[in-house]
DNA sequence: GTGGAGTATCTTTTT
DNA sequence: GATACTCCAC
């Protein structure tokens, strides 16, 4: 690895490089003039307000290619952040496009946190981290904070050690040290929340470990208390770009002015009207003082869209006008008219997949629309995910290719944890986060009683928890098949470090050995869970996954910051994902469904953040209708399923945003004997009305008239589960039926309890509020 | 020590 | 409806 000291070395070369003089710079002409200033205001500070689909990404990377023609400075001088994985990747990609040759050479081109870890893994021992620390994901994270919270005596039912992740993830990003906690905050977690805040911290330092937050901390920490390494930084980075400058936290801004703070040359490009990460630190605040930080930037508004049509934007535009305080920016365009953005409700949330999958269908075809379209040019775009369920449901069902960006991600799985975690232990067998994950999985007997001997043995004598192991098992302090195990997978982890050495075992042999000598792999093999053939099959990928790499400590390194997982297998597929992983992405035809007030936008937003949290869903409402290009489809649905329960709601605030001459209200579906059979009459009746009311020219005002359809009867209520009252009627012998187990008989009756004689399962004792009568069996 | 049944909580959004 | 957690019976 490269010294800092030989970092410097290459300023020499770069004068040099300067000195070369200007070339040709025929991409300057492929841009507006907006653009064409932003580009080439090279020195000093620049803001560059970049609306939605104003060719933001093609201004940030021709600046880049700019400073790297005119010699302004190398590759490796330039500076350039990012937020996502994806944007950084894209970026690199089209710069390398531009340059004809792969930007291999640009390697402070990344996520915040991917240059930090980088940073810090040079700078860590002035935080006292050895250079090989371990990043902590969410989970490692909570078990941790759970055994503080459980030794510090807490009720972790009142107190959720969650919360008090949540609290310290928040001073993180406000760039908060356990000692810079403002005494306004030392009431948080029943006023244990600091000093527990204190010890979470010294624990990870033991365990020579920093979880997502600490990465830009320390390196903020290091920068405020050592001038000389930040000095050689400011000299080292030129030139300074930041994307999505909305998005920072104060953390980040910190960071930021720390480092430009010499040359003051720092690019930050972002879009007020799309900050909609304030729940994790963002403050939009960074964007709208940024004159004021640095005193003659030069503001540059890019308003020219390239994207939507007027339709959409006009529509865009009349929503995010109620939020106050806005950098102001107006967008145009002249692309042509198009089609009205479409308005319609539904009965249902299943109903409403049900509808936009036909739409789907009939886009797809080209029955509906100006051209037929590809799976891949429609996207769903919802403000949660459990909404994303009813969509695979029904697509499922009609065999309608989709893809979810963004769901379960690959590397949180268990099994790829619990895998991971056995290599980290290979790696460096102090971890003990990764050693207490896998103790015991497979089963091996080892229980609280042995988990706390090895504890306590290590503690005792100041080792990490495998070496307490195996002098707990050398001193016979754990007996019987545990302890045989548990010597066992000692010495096999002794065994698989010495074998990491070898050079004729490939890092992909030496996993597959790790996971079949420990057992693991058979655990999988033996268990009789349908998800289990699915199981092997992911760590069958991720041994594949294991072949780009040097090693495994490369891979693990990977790993921990590119959580993400581009699946890129074949096929045109519609996509589904919440607004926020939409951010940045277009496509032709848009489908924003679940309008609802409380769901979006969110009660719980609005709950904790009042007007703020308002603001910030009219943002990702914006955000959502400036995704599409060409058509786009708004929906609510007036009963919709929450935790189980059935739920009515009124249509979405924003809908009355919505300028009507932009918009064409659709009937709803069912009424010409279309979808959705097996309605009571009732139910129709109700559908009815709302037709009526949809399509008269004042649906604005239906609001007014929420008790119409706003608050329409549940479907059924035979299908609603018999309560409890009713079932004390069981009657010995009866017939019931068990969600679980089942038809079976009643034969015993003890207060609450039944006693029943399954079909299938066999004689169980169950609560009889799990009962029902088997004639009335919902299905 | 394990596994099953019963109970509580959950739903925003993520590097 | 699903999962994580707790409690109780083997």
């Amino acid at each position: 690895m490269s010294s800092f000291d030989e970092m410097d070395a290459f300023e020499g070369a770069s004068l040099s490089a300067r000195a070369m003089g200007a070339r040709p710079t025929p991409y300057l002409d492929d841009l507006n003039p907006a653009q064409r200033d932003a580009v080439e205001l090279l020195d000093g500070p620049v803001l560059m307000l970049a609306g939605a689909g104003t060719g933001k990404t093609k201004a940030l990377t021709t600046r880049i290619v700019h400073l790297l023609n005119t010699g302004a400075a190398r590759p490796n001088e330039i500076l350039a952040v990012t937020f996502t994985n994806k944007a950084a990747r894209e970026m690199k990609q089209r710069v390398g496009r531009m340059l004809g040759q792969p930007a291999e050479g640009m390697p402070w081109l990344g996520t915040f946190h991917a240059i930090c870890v980088k940073l810090l893994r040079r700078h860590g021992e002035l935080v006292n981290l050895k250079s090989n620390f371990t990043i902590l994901d969410t989970d490692d994270q909570l078990r941790l904070l759970k055994q503080l919270v459980r030794a510090a005596n807490i009720d972790d039912k009142r107190w959720p050690a969650r919360m008090l992740a949540g609290i310290i993830d928040d001073w993180k990003n406000r760039a908060l040290t356990p000692d810079k906690v403002p005494a306004a905050d030392a009431g948080a977690y029943n006023h244990k929340g600091v000093e527990l805040y204190a010890q979470y911290q010294t624990r990870l330092r033991e365990l020579n470990a920093v979880d997502f937050g600490d990465l830009l901390l320390h390196m903020v920490t290091i920068f405020q208390t050592h001038e000389d390494v930040l000095q050689q930084y400011q000299r080292w980075f030129r030139y300074i770009l930041v994307d999505e400058y909305q998005d920072t936290n104060v953390a980040q801004y910190m960071w930021l002015r720390l480092l430009a703070g010499a040359h003051k040359n720092i690019c930050c490009v972002g879009d007020d009207d799309q900050s909609i990460y304030g729940w994790r630190g963002a403050e939009v605040g960074n964007i709208l003082r940024f004159e004021k930080d640095f005193p003659g930037a030069h503001v540059v508004r890019l308003e020219q869209n390239y994207r939507s049509t007027p339709h959409i934007l006009a529509a865009a535009s009349n929503v995010i006008r109620g939020n106050q305080g806005r950098l102001g920016k107006e967008l145009w365009t002249e692309a042509a008219e198009g089609e009205k953005l479409r308005l319609i409700g539904h009965w249902d949330g299943e109903e409403e997949a049900r509808w936009i999958g036909e739409e789907i269908d009939a886009m797809q075809g080209g029955t509906r629309g100006v051209r037929p379209m590809n799976l891949d040019e429609m996207a769903i775009l919802v403000r949660a995910s459990h909404q994303m369920r009813a969509f695979e449901d029904r697509f499922l069902t009609i065999g309608l290719p989709y893809r979810v960006i963004g769901g379960p991600r690959f590397y949180e799985r268990m099994e790829i944890r619990d895998a991971m975690a056995y290599f980290r232990l290979v790696v460096s067998p102090e971890d003990d986060l990764a050693f207490e994950r896998i103790v015991n999985t497979p089963k091996r007997g080892l229980g609280d009683k042995a988990q706390q001997t090895i504890q306590m043995t290590a503690r005792a004598n100041g080792v990490s928890l495998v070496e307490g192991a195996r002098l707990a098992v050398e001193q016979g302090a754990i007996k019987g098949k545990g302890g045989g195990a548990l010597r066992e997978l000692v010495e096999g982890l002794a065994r698989w470090g010495r074998m990491a050495g070898d050079k004729d075992l490939t890092h992909m042999e030496l996993a597959e050995i790790v996971l079949d000598e420990s057992g693991y792999t058979a655990h999988w093999q033996n268990e009789k869970t349908p998800e289990a053939p699915g199981r092997l099959e992911n760590l069958k990928e991720l041994i594949k996954a294991l072949e780009g790499f040097e090693n495994l400590q490369g891979f693990l390194e990977h790993v921990s910051l590119i959580m993400d997982n581009e699946q890129n297998d074949g096929g045109a597929k519609v996509s589904i994902m919440t607004l926020h992983a939409a951010k940045g992405l277009e496509f032709p035809a848009v489908f924003l469904p679940g309008w609802e007030d409380g769901l979006f936008p969110s009660q719980r937003s609005m709950d904790e953040s009042g007007i703020k949290g308002l603001e910030e869903e009219r943002r990702l409402a914006y955000v959502g209708i400036t995704r599409a290009e060409e058509v786009c489809t708004i929906s609510f649905a007036a009963n919709r399923r929450v935790f189980g329960q059935w739920q009515n709601s009124m249509p979405s605030r924003f809908i009355d945003e919505l300028p009507e001459d932009h918009v064409e209200v659709l009937t709803p579906p069912g009424l010409y004997g279309g979808s959705g059979g097996g309605f009571s009459a009732q139910g129709i009746e109700t559908r009815a009305a709302e037709a009526n009311v949809y399509n008269s020219p004042g649906w604005k005002r239906l609001q007014a008239r929420q008790g119409q359809y706003g608050m329409a009867q549940p479907k059924e209520s035979r299908n609603t589960v018999i309560d409890m009252d009713a079932v004390a009627s069981f009657t010995l012998g009866e017939r019931v039926f068990h969600q679980k187990f089942g038809y079976g008989a009643v034969i015993g009756i003890e207060g609450d309890k039944v006693e029943v004689e399954f079909e299938k399962a066999g004689l169980k004792k169950v609560v009889a509020r799990f009962l029902n009568a088997s004639d009335d069996v919902p299905f």
